[in-house]
DNA sequence: TCACCACTTTCCATGTCGGAAAGAGTGACC
DNA sequence: GGTCACTCTTTCCGACATGGAAAGTGGTGA
């Protein structure tokens, strides 16, 4: 078992980006609309979450057309599945592992 | 292993409040002092995270003179200990256990 | 061109947070 | 009794985060 150095992240820390990391640590890619709907968040609120993670460079956006129709994909980039294992890391230091 | 109902706790979520909650998981008491070193907050900040806890009825808060000094300890109540160890079942459903 | 879809952005009202500083309670000391 | 020190508490404040509603954007198809 890699030991990941424990690093608190509060652009990871809250609640819908802690679940939209999750949610991204145990796959490729997910959709937009997936996404907003396993964290249970509207449009808006996911979009505004997700510009963050990017900004953090924790998130990469994909945007394709597929089936004629705009479909948005996320993903956790190297940075952002960094990120997500040291605060997982330090969430199990502190609530005692 | 007993499984906790996962449960999300604003109240606990917050890193300084999650941070006393985890603390206080593993000992019967700890002195206000002690606490706010290891959290590595402010005595002003300290004392109102523990009023939200207290309010929450997860802290309790025992004053008592010792060594002719005022000492303030604090302990998880039993709802606390439900609520942290049901935050914690759920960040790590979140963040895949 | 117009309607539509899938997000984005803006606006706004609310809530949270921490630092600084003043306040309060208790015991010690003279 | 008065003053001081110690240990929190409370208040005041500005900064920042958050979500809902609604308007806006860009690509697609009728």
């Amino acid at each position: 078992m890699t030991a990941v150095e424990p690093r608190f992240d509060a652009v990871v820390h809250a609640p819908p980006r802690l679940q939209v990391c999750g949610l991204l640590a145990v796959v490729d890619t997910m959709e937009f609309a997936t996404v907003r709907d396993q964290v249970g968040v509207s449009d808006s609120v996911l979009s505004k979450h997700v510009k963050q993670l990017e900004e953090a460079g924790y998130v990469q956006v994909h945007k394709a057309t597929r089936a004629s129709r705009q479909r948005t994909s996320l993903s956790l980039t190297a940075a952002g599945r960094t990120a997500f294992d040291a605060h997982v890391a330090e969430l199990r230091r502190i609530t005692g592992g």
